[in-house]
DNA sequence: ATGAGATCGAACCGATCGGTACGATCTGCG
DNA sequence: CGCAGATCGTACCGATCGGTTCGATCTCAT
């Protein structure tokens, strides 16, 4: 929310409270889902505002997007770091605080994938494989530090978990499937770093 | 395409004339991506006579979901009956179907999912649902076939494998996607099929 | 031959879309 | 004080949206 009327100290402070406002409208009710003037009617903020900070609906999509991306990217990383040492509990951490994200009654599944479901244009894309590769980056961090004989390979299957238990919990109406994923990370992880081949 | 200009031998011919030739079309520009007048004239069709036949847009939409989710799942189905009698063979063929699925050039990720993430209406929400009813009643039947200590856990984490396959190779620009999952799923069965705990 | 019904093509509807323009107001800086 | 610029509110733009209507045309069954 633009602070007074007229210039506010800080017009970065504008473009933020607006990416923050759009975020949740954008993401309940989807990208095409809500009009640019509706918009600014529940952020309370101007058309002109809006456009002079994002020049275009999708400038402002794109926007909260990477910075979504990011604040969920830190998260999880967040909760790797409060796991400690251990690689397996780091894993867990990971899928208890999707558990955690999923119980939460607006959860409509990721909304960068989302994104990417509705809008096949490149710039969104790229995002998305950008968040990916974020996720991608932190289970390869977690797989090396196993001692996993093919990190790679076990990191992007734990990413199919991730986003297979995010997709599942958003459209099915069943219980604990994070949980599911977990178990089955932990397995996967476990069958990965044992009986390395040369030993 | 209705055959002639008057009445078609049959009406349920143009209805499933319009289906088939919709379904692409939605599924390549999103379900709001296309609008009806252009949808109709790419068909070949009046407006008229797709709205007699769905009533509204949505009315098409849920009509080509139920269409796509039923082939899809029969396609699957499919080749696991070609499989063989062996549970891992059967699950095998799943995660190599979903491969080719993958490896089409037009494949942007499952349309009922992808529809689901732009609609949040409840009709959708439902198609989707059973969507995801119908991959769990397959893979459960692998499981209990396989003597899976729990199987319905199991055909969960196989479900959350198969979901995130296809969202991790719609998204993200890797190869081999399908077969890390097929991997993992064998895994699990494995472990969720060795050392019944009573023996 | 006639009538029922399916279809076409095009015109038409009100609503909404993304985006622009404008005059007024307010703030901070020099 | 006065200017630059950020913001508001509103009106406006052309385009498109989903959906309706109508007259003409064609096929089939009687």
């Amino acid at each position: 929310m633009p602070v007074t009327k007229g210039t506010t100290i800080d017009p970065e402070r504008t473009r933020a409270a607006i990416l923050q406002a759009a975020t949740p409208l954008l993401y309940q009710r989807g990208l095409d889902g809500i009009g640019v003037a509706e918009l600014c009617a529940r952020i309370g903020v101007s058309k002109e505002t809006l456009y002079r900070h994002f020049g275009t609906k999708d400038g402002l999509v794109a926007a909260m997007l990477e910075v979504r991306s990011q604040r969920v990217s830190d998260w999880l990383a967040a909760a790797v770091a409060a796991a400690g040492e251990d690689p397996a509990d780091q894993l867990a951490a990971i899928f208890d605080a999707l558990r955690q994200w999923h119980e939460e009654p607006t959860f409509r599944g990721c909304a960068v994938v989302n994104a990417a479901a509705q809008h096949h244009d490149q710039t969104v894309r790229a995002i998305t494989a950008r968040h990916l590769d974020r996720y991608l980056g932190l289970l390869t961090d977690i797989a090396e530090r196993a001692g996993a004989a093919a990190p790679a390979a076990l990191a992007r299957q734990l990413l199919i978990l991730v986003e297979g238990a995010t997709v599942v919990a958003a459209h099915h109406r069943t219980t604990g499937t994070a949980d599911q994923a977990r178990e089955a990370a932990l397995i996967l992880l476990a069958t990965a770093t044992a009986t390395p081949p040369g030993s």
